[in-house]
RNA sequence: GCGCCUCUAGCUCAAUUGGCAGAGCAUCGGACUCUUAAUCCGCAGGUUCUGGGUUCAAGUCCCAGGGGGCGCACCA
């Protein structure tokens, strides 16, 4: 084909999408004459000779290209248009005989060459490794990830929009982390030249939120992405999206209700019905989500009565019984855990609130106004997998810096993901933190649950993977 | 990190027991004025992931390495 110019810019007046809509009555054969401009990708070609047919796709949908020897502008070159090509076109919006919404191209001019050849226009890419590397042509070519990813984007805005109606103020919060903090978590680390210091990316963004809440904003939520260094999975990515919030003079009580009416409203937005299949499942998120205490759900679903001052050597037994290794420095909360982890938490379908933990295993969370030795937090359990995790917020600083304590034992006996004391975090509390429910969604999940997917990857546009070997070249 | 599976043309896939590496789409050349994955004719396209080994002969069998997937473990 001949030499074309790229314009440095291009004034599309129409989308294929908005078009179908509106001319969707059109008679087979009748002509609108409305003359617009549509800009896209030519996604299929069918040329006749004298006549050819483009299906152009743009960010709305899909439209057929018209072009007619007589009527359309170096006409052959157009002809000679790649799979793949950006194109721009004015024309008159036309129902083909067939009954094919489509521009009859008056105009046209090539906004992009697709220099590599696109995958086969029927069976798209089915390699996930090359849909993940190059989402940029998956994007194209499989209708199922774009519109996942659509998804993904209308789950945030709501979120957000929600939050703000309820008084929540968005903030950003450092992602560099002096000491990391706010979950349990084996962090990244990196150097800041200028300052000659080693930094982390964050685990969490709590304990800067809850600085935040001492510092007066009421209710504070960040849609944060955090850093794990930790393995990758179907459910686990290292930077992952995690929305945090923060509410004043709220117990964990009032972030159940918080939850299951956040998740209830974006999959009512989102796909009309509280009732959805997940994976196959039926599952109905419709309002109140059950409630049960961890101790509960271990009688319930394991048949094991514990407690606290259950002797020790009956916590051992039974996790020798259920093949949970056991470890010396384990006090019974976390024994607790582990059972309810290996036993129950498996079976657990939900959407429910598994309330009231092991303050042993909860560094953050506040003593149970009635439990001694359990504190008020829960995660919600939806489709399967852990959602959320929130609790009444620990607001004393003496039992805070206990906590911290216990914390840098555990280290001490090997526990990589234990915390650390953050001093700056405790002076904080001494200013006074009110009454404060806190609450850490994975988004990603969230997204998943709504999408109907059982691959994180397949909601998050650019996965970690391994660099490719021998691209450059 | 461990186990299982997988890797063939740009894309989607074939190749019998170990016996000449093939097709469709895309690309390139040609025909065609209402197609819908258009159709038809023709050309070209390969380090079968990499490196070893067994064999007269390896895409195929064996060993090592690499990429990817799934499961386990850690975690949200």
């Amino acid at each position: 084909m001949s030499e074309q110019t790229i314009p440095h810019r291009f004034d599309p007046t129409d989308h294929a999408g908005d078009l179908q809509k509106t001319y969707a009555d059109l008679a087979d054969g009748e002509s609108t004459g409305l003359e617009v401009t549509v800009a896209g990708r030519l996604m299929l070609k069918r040329d006749q000779g004298r006549l050819v047919f483009g299906t152009l796709q743009d960010a709305t949908g899909r439209i057929q290209l018209f072009a007619q020897e007589k009527t359309t502008p170096e006409f052959s070159d157009f002809s000679a248009l790649h799979l793949g090509d950006w194109v721009g076109v004015t024309g008159e919006v036309i129902k083909t005989r067939r009954g094919e919404l489509s521009v009859r191209v008056a105009q046209w001019v090539r906004l992009a060459e697709a220099r590599r050849s696109f995958p086969d226009k029927w069976h798209g890419i089915s390699d996930t490794d090359t849909r993940y590397r190059q989402r940029y042509v998956d994007l194209w070519v499989t209708e199922e990830a774009r519109q996942t990813f659509l998804l993904r984007s209308k789950v945030m805005s709501l979120t957000r929009r929600w939050l703000e109606e309820k008084d929540f103020l968005e903030v950003e919060t450092p992602v560099f982390h002096p000491i990391p903090g706010g979950a349990l978590a084996r962090p990244f680390t990196t150097h800041h030249n200028a300052l000659d210091l080693d930094l982390y990316l964050r685990i969490a963004p709590e304990l800067y939120l809850k600085r935040l809440v001492v510092g007066g904003f009421e209710r504070v939520f960040e849609i944060a992405r955090v850093f794990r260094n930790e393995g990758l999975s179907t459910r686990h990515n290292p930077e992952f999206t995690m929305l945090e919030l923060y509410q004043a003079y709220a117990d964990y009580t009032d972030i159940m209700v918080l939850v299951e009416e956040l998740v209830a409203h974006l999959a009512q937005e989102i796909l009309g019905t509280t009732s959805l299949t997940y994976d196959g499942q039926d599952l109905d998120l419709s309002v109140p989500w059950r409630r049960a205490t961890m101790r509960e759900l271990l009688l319930e679903h394991a048949g094991l009565d514990v407690d606290l001052d259950t002797p020790r050597e009956e916590l051992v037994a039974m996790c020798e019984q259920h093949e949970v290794p056991v470890k010396d420095h384990y006090g019974p909360g976390k024994l607790i855990l582990e059972l309810y982890e290996k036993t129950t938490e498996p079976k657990l379908w939900g959407p429910i609130f598994v309330t009231d933990y092991p303050q042993e295993v909860s560094p953050l969370s506040r003593d149970h106004r009635d439990q001694p030795g359990w504190v008020e937090r829960f995660e919600g359990i939806v489709a399967g997998r852990e959602l959320c995790n929130a609790f009444s917020e620990l607001v004393d600083p003496e039992e805070q810096r206990n906590r911290f304590s216990a914390q840098e034992s555990e280290k001490a006996a090997g526990d990589a993901e234990a915390m650390v004391v953050d001093e700056d975090y405790l002076r904080a509390l001494d200013y006074g933190l009110p009454p404060t429910g806190g609450l850490g969604i994975g988004m990603d999940r969230l997204v998943m649950l709504l999408a109907d997917t059982t691959a994180i990857r397949d909601v998050i546009l650019f996965p970690t993977l391994r660099p490719e070997q021998g691209l450059a070249d």
